[in-house]
Formats: structure tokens, sequence, C-alpha cells
DNA sequence: CGCGTTGTTCCGTATTGTGGAACAGTGCTG
DNA sequence: CAGCACTGTTCCACAATACGGAACAACGCG
């Protein structure tokens, strides 16, 4: 054991637990003055503590930084990220990867492909979880009490194509529940079709979502959803073993 | 600068990024395999990293415990804890504390005092703005738009005594605002009177709120409100001077 | 102004952290 | 099945790094 490390870990800890000054912490971890002063010197350094008030301390960015790079949210960037790119690499359409958040999609991450004509950037907007194949996908495993809400509630046409009767697409769900994915042509925005699949954490439950979407006129290829479907398909798959490589304790 | 400390932090930088076993992490690092090995063993100590698929290495549950012990609703608990002891030693009631969470008051902590004849426990309930006064005095801050979304809403009447009326309810938090507290006479529960003040952060928003609470039939005891009013104003001025000095950076 | 307290810095030294090497364990291939 | 490559674990001699007492500056209070 390297003591330097577990005294600079106590330190955090009472720092932690209450911020202070160089005497107070150092009384509290029983150490010298001049050893605790350079211990957190070296924490400052390193951005785990930080100083207020001239010569006090408290915890610094660096623990949230560290606690944000295994986040759930940033753990599913991360896994899907090197997947977006290779579906983006194949197809020479954009992917990108969305959460659920309560009756919503709200798009994560997008890779970009280099056609020079292309859809817009989506990272940061939402939409309605029955208007688009990523919503679908995980609309499809709702348990039934919350499904019946959300299909009892509004649901927004955004385009003609926006298929909002509560009884198709409860069938709609159910094939895409047996299928493992989602296509959906023109129905979030004229011009616009995609094809999602579900992420799967750990335990089996669809968590997010990755899709490829292109325009209208071009994708799919004519043949070509086949092919797209296994791949999109593959992809959220790999993300998903991925993901569970980075999953935090369940502690 | 301790050496093997920053050392340290570079290796859990480094897993953060991408969970792997001591060799690759040595190499990511550029440090001898066997320096690596002892740091991760004594950060595994220290709970900063723990072990999966036998000798691979992820950041632990250490760091989320760091991050959570200076998160900003942890942050108001702590700060405000000892107040509502204090408040509770002397007032001989129950105080808690509530936080906004959209249109309702979350309660997030609770003090109670050993009288035998007592109100239940509130910690994690929730109840709509308007119906208690620790929602008042947070509506009372809210900006014109927003008040008016909540009072053109529906406004549940909880008892008898629940104002439901929207301008007797602006005119009650033009009050409520002015003198920096609000009672509540049965208004959420029969039975139950209460008094709220709100905490402040360190730019002057109301935050959370402190409240007292007692069975109407002693609480307020006659006479006694001014002083009650008096000591959860200060309780809850304090929280919020404690609160500023735990609070994390903005950046 | 004197005093007590906190924060900062320095320096000699010994203790602690180091890293190369040995070895156990594992998986793959011919 | 044996050999090989690779990873993970442990040990030990030693020197480099971490240590802690002491000096001193700064600050606030009576």
């Amino acid at each position: 054991m390297v003591q330097s490390l577990e005294r600079a870990f106590a330190i955090l800890g009472e720092v932690a637990r209450r911020p202070a000054g160089v005497t107070a912490i150092a009384e509290r971890v029983r150490l010298p003055k001049s050893t605790v002063a350079r211990l957190l010197a070296t924490l400052e350094d390193v951005d785990a503590v930080e100083r207020f008030d001239g010569a006090h301390w408290r915890i610094g960015p660096g623990v949230a930084a560290l606690n944000a790079a295994v986040s759930p949210e940033r753990n599913l960037i991360v896994a899907a990220r090197p997947h977006l790119a290779d579906l983006v690499g194949e197809l020479h359409e954009d992917a990108g990867l969305g959460l659920p958040d309560g009756n919503e999609i709200r798009y994560v991450d997008q890779v970009e492909s280099d056609n020079p004509v292309q859809v817009r950037e989506w990272t940061g907007t939402r939409a309605p979880m029955h208007a688009v194949p990523s919503g679908l996908v995980l609309l499809a495993e709702w348990p039934d009490d919350a499904l019946d809400a959300y299909l009892g509630g509004e649901l927004a046409a955004l385009t003609r194509r926006t298929v909002t009767d509560p009884a198709r697409l409860r069938a709609r769900l159910h094939e895409v529940c047996e299928a493992g994915y989602a296509w959906g042509l023109e129905e979030f925005a004229e011009g616009i079709d995609s094809v999602a699949a579900p992420i799967r954490d750990a335990r089996g439950n669809a968590v997010a979502a990755i899709h490829v979407h292109g325009p209208a006129y071009r994708f799919p290829p004519d043949g070509g959803e086949p092919r797209i479907t296994a791949r999109v398909v593959e992809a959220a798959a790999a993300a998903g073993r991925d993901l569970e490589e980075r999953e935090l304790p369940r502690a």
C-alpha cells in the first residue's frame, strides 16, 4: 500500500464532509500540518480539490469529472460512439444515439456522414416516442400500464405520415418488439427516413437506441433495407456489449 | 508535489476513460507495471477503483461517494440538518426541508421532536406548491410567466381550507414575498399547521424551504407565532450561509 | 501593540515508494 | 500435449521521494 495515497484519500473524505482550512483538516485526519498542506497542493494540481475564501479547501471539479466519465449517460455515449462511426463509414448516412426521457426521445450524440447533402444535426433535440424509430423500439418494451398511459395521451402528428392511431401503433409495436428494429418513413419530418435498434444493458433492458437516418430521396436505397437493418441491429448489440464493460457497480 | 499522488490520479483518469487490466493501463500512463499494480491496489483499498472480470479495473464507489457528498441536493440536506435539529430542540415540533421539483415541493429531510403526539413523517413525499407554506415561499419568487402558468392550471384543494382561487393566491404570494415567510393552517392536511421560510443560495435565489409543522390543537401556541416565525426565518438564513460554504464550483 | 492563530515554505534525513526480475496462471496453437 | 506468449502478482535492494519540525509571514482581535 502506498501511504501517501491513503493519506490523500483520507483528506479528500474529510474535505468532502466539511470544507475547511489546512489546520482544521490536519487535526481531523491527525497528520502534521505541513504534510496535509503538501498533499492538498498536489490534490489541487490534479483538480481533486480547489481553494475558496483565500485558504479554505473543498472538493474540486476533478471529482465530478471522474464521476461524470462513468455516469450512465456518458457510458452510453462513449460505448455507442465508435459504432455510430462504423455505421456512417459503411452506409454514408448520419447515425445517432437517442435516450428515453419521459415520453420523449432525446438525441445525445450523432456522427455525420461526409455526404454534401445531409440532414440537419439533431443532437440535443427531442421527439415524441411514437413518431421516430428510436422511440418505437423503446416503446415496444414498455410495461402495459405505461404504454396505455402514453397511447391514451395526445399523439402528435408531425407529418401526414406520422401514425397516431393507438390501435395501429399497438400492432406496430408488437411487430417492432418481435423484429428488434423499426423503420420510419417520413413520419417525423418530411423527406427524412430512418431505422433504429435498441441498445440493451447487462440485464437485457432496452436503455437507448441507435439510429441511421438519411434524405428520403436516397435512403434507404432500393433493396438496401435488409442490409442496413442488419448493420444497425449489429451496431446496437455491439454498443450494448461495450456498455456492459463500462458500467458502474450495482452495489 | 507528491509524485505518487499525481501518478495515481493519472491512472484514475485512464481507468475512467476506459477500464482495463494492469498491463494496458501501465502502457497508457507509461509507468512500470509493478508501480501501476501497487497504486491500483491502494486505490482499491480506498474504493476509488474496483475489480471486475477477474483482473480488470474500473472506477469504484468511492468516487461517486465523494461526488455525492458535494451534490447540490446533498449540500442542502447537510447544510440544513443542524438548523432543523436546533428548531426541533427549541420548539419541540418537527422540522423539515423541502425542495422545488417541477410544480411540487418534495420533502427531502425531517427531524422529529420527541413529543409523543406527532405528525407523520413526510420525507420522500410531495405536495402541490400552493397548498403548503414551503411551496408558497418558493412560488412567491417565481417569474411572472411561470407563476401565470402554475396558477392557470389545476389547483388542488386538499382540505376545505386550501386556497385555490388564483386571485387570492396572487395577493397572498405578494404578502409572502414581502414578509419572507408563510404560515399554513390546515391547508394541506386536516389538523396540521406549519410555517416555512426560504433558504437562499449564494446569489440570493430561494432554492429550498425549511418548515416547522405541528398538530393544529397545539401549534402554534397562543401568541407563539411571532417567535416561531422569527426562529424559522433565522434558521433558513443560517442554512443558506452554510450552503454557500459547501457549494461546488460554478464552472 | 502584543498575542494567538493560521497558512506557507524550507531542509536534512530516513522512510517510503520504486522498478526490475522472477514466477504463477492462462489461453492458444501446432 | 507441450511450448510459447502474454498478463497478473509478488519480492527485495536501494535511492529518491515524502516527511515533519521549525521558522516566518500574515491576519484578526482585545
